[in-house]
DNA sequence: ATGGATGATTCAGG
DNA sequence: CCTGAATCATCCAT
């Protein structure tokens, strides 16, 4: 991507096709001297102010012209020009100047460079289109972020993989910036080239014969020339800019485990929730700003965990019941704190804000006191004999060969709660929630190995979520 | 070095 | 689009 092999390479063709004419020029003026001037058969113009009498002078005059023209280029700058001002004066001028008209007429060097209109690049456009995709092309602002966004969408999640993310930001910015600094260079070498060799050609045009068409021929070749060199730009900044997506890509795959108290909270949430594991949208964007993760780390978390703990329930039963026991003991101080928060206000004006979250609370601390005793009593000898409840039917309805806890669990809910309802009972407004709540049921895995009620997120925050925020108080 | 744990990805199904 | 399931890739304790 150097500036210089592209005016080298852009000189060297120039070169050539100089030399080209160079060539065709000698060869003219070769015609021109055997054929006609020197053998002295042809007619030359009148020269101005010379009667043409003279036979060897106007030898001389020939000879010298093209002696003059052929060693132009080896002469300084001020030598040339003052010889090319000679020339252009001298009285042969016109004479050598008609006859190279004529030659070139004869043999059909005009009609040379018609086939112009060459067809877009399909790979050009091709890289024009890549480049463009990847935000290294086209509008300053939009561009790069689009492709990381793009990038971001693959991986999940807003503010995913932030340091990543700014640093692909970062390396995608400075390939833009060399790809454009680039670009301008080459614009401009071209530009100034082409304009030099314009002028050149129309200095040239006054001493052989050059049309506008074979100027902008020349124009031609020459951007040409300069927009193969750019399509080499383009090529080795997508080539850049793939190797950085990949680089990157790479990077969104490398793992790195979550911090001990992001697991914690998400534990929490998720055997708090057994009986529908399926945190909302909310409730995920809640945990993760907990977890310092993103949300689609949340569902991720939350996928493995579903898929893992159903496919062995026993290796996390452990697990279970500590997490239920942290959640319990969580439960039992919100209850606490709600009696004094109730105590303390007046009670003809309850607490508006705490009453609303008030069924989702019971919701969660009846559901949390289940998992915790039901993780309690499952775990041992199982000598705890139950009624046979509702719930209990309802869970050895649902079983199937795969033995799930869950039915001891139902079974042992009913007494769960009468165990627990002493904890809180001096809550007010809870014990109605534990008497009568028919959420009791063994985690609602069914028969299918799926959650009951799966589908619908849950749309309950967390104990964790609560007023008190009781979780973060106590997860320590 | 190795095996289990774990976060991420892919893919099919609803 | 969300989920379960399978799988990959890496981490980490041993």
């Amino acid at each position: 991507m150097s500036f210089s092999i592209c005016v080298a390479q852009c000189t060297d063709s120039l070169a050539a096709t100089m030399d080209d004419q160079a060539r065709i020029m000698q060869s003219i003026g070769g015609v021109s001297l055997a054929g006609h001037s020197v053998q002295g058969g042809m007619p030359l113009p009148p020269p101005h102010g010379h009667d043409g009498t003279d036979g060897d002078g106007r030898k001389q005059d020939i000879g010298d012209i093209l002696h003059q023209i052929m060693t132009i280029t080896d002469q300084s700058l001020d030598e040339a020009q003052a010889k090319k001002h000679g020339l252009n004066c001298h009285r042969m001028k016109p004479a050598l100047f008609s006859v190279l008209c004529e030659i070139k007429e004869k043999t059909g060097l005009s009609i040379r460079g018609a086939q112009e209109e060459d067809p877009p690049d399909p790979q050009l456009m091709r890289l024009d289109n890549m480049l463009l995709a990847e935000g290294v092309a086209g509008p300053e602002k939009g561009g790069g972020s689009a492709a990381a966004a793009a990038a971001a969408a693959a991986s999940g999640g807003a503010a995913d993989n932030s340091i990543e993310h700014s640093d692909y930001r970062a390396k995608l910015t400075q390939i833009r910036q060399i790809y454009h600094t680039e670009l301008e260079k080459y614009e401009q070498a071209c530009n100034e080239f082409t304009t030099h060799v314009m002028n050149l050609l129309r200095e040239q045009s006054r001493t052989r014969p050059i049309s506008p068409k074979e100027i902008e021929r020349m124009v031609g070749i020459i951007h040409r020339k300069f927009s193969s060199i750019q399509m080499q730009l383009k090529q080795s900044t997508c080539e850049a800019v793939m190797i950085l997506r990949s680089r990157f890509l790479d990077a969104r795959r490398k793992r790195r485990n979550f911090s001990k108290q992001a697991t914690e909270i998400l534990n929490e949430y998720f055997y708090s929730h057994l009986s529908n594991p399926y945190p909302s949208e909310e409730a995920k964007e809640e945990l993760a700003k907990k977890c310092s993760i993103t949300v689609s780390q949340v569902s991720n978390w939350f996928g493995n965990k579903r898929i893992r703990y159903k496919k062995n329930i026993g290796k996390f039963q452990e697990e279970a019941n500590l997490y239920a026991a942290k959640t319990a003991v969580n439960a039992a101080h919100a209850a606490a704190a709600a009696v004094q928060n109730s105590q303390a206000n007046s009670p003809t004006t309850p607490n508006s804000g705490f009453q609303m979250k008030d069924e989702e609370f019971q919701l969660d601390s009846a559901e949390s006191k289940n998992t915790l005793l039901s993780n309690m009593f499952t775990g041992s000898s199982g000598s705890f004999s139950l009624p046979n409840t509702g719930d209990m039917f309802l869970s050895m309805q649902s079983l199937n060969g795969e033995s799930y806890q869950g039915a001891q669990v139902g079974a042992n809910v009913q007494s769960q709660v009468d165990t627990l309802r002493h904890v809180i009972s001096q809550t007010a407004g809870y014990n109605d929630a534990l008497a009568g709540n028919t959420m009791y049921s063994p985690h609602g895995l069914n028969a299918n190995g799926g959650w009951q009620g799966a589908r619908t997120p849950c749309s309950v925050i967390s104990p964790t979520e609560g007023p008190g925020s009781v979780h973060s108080d106590t997860s320590n």
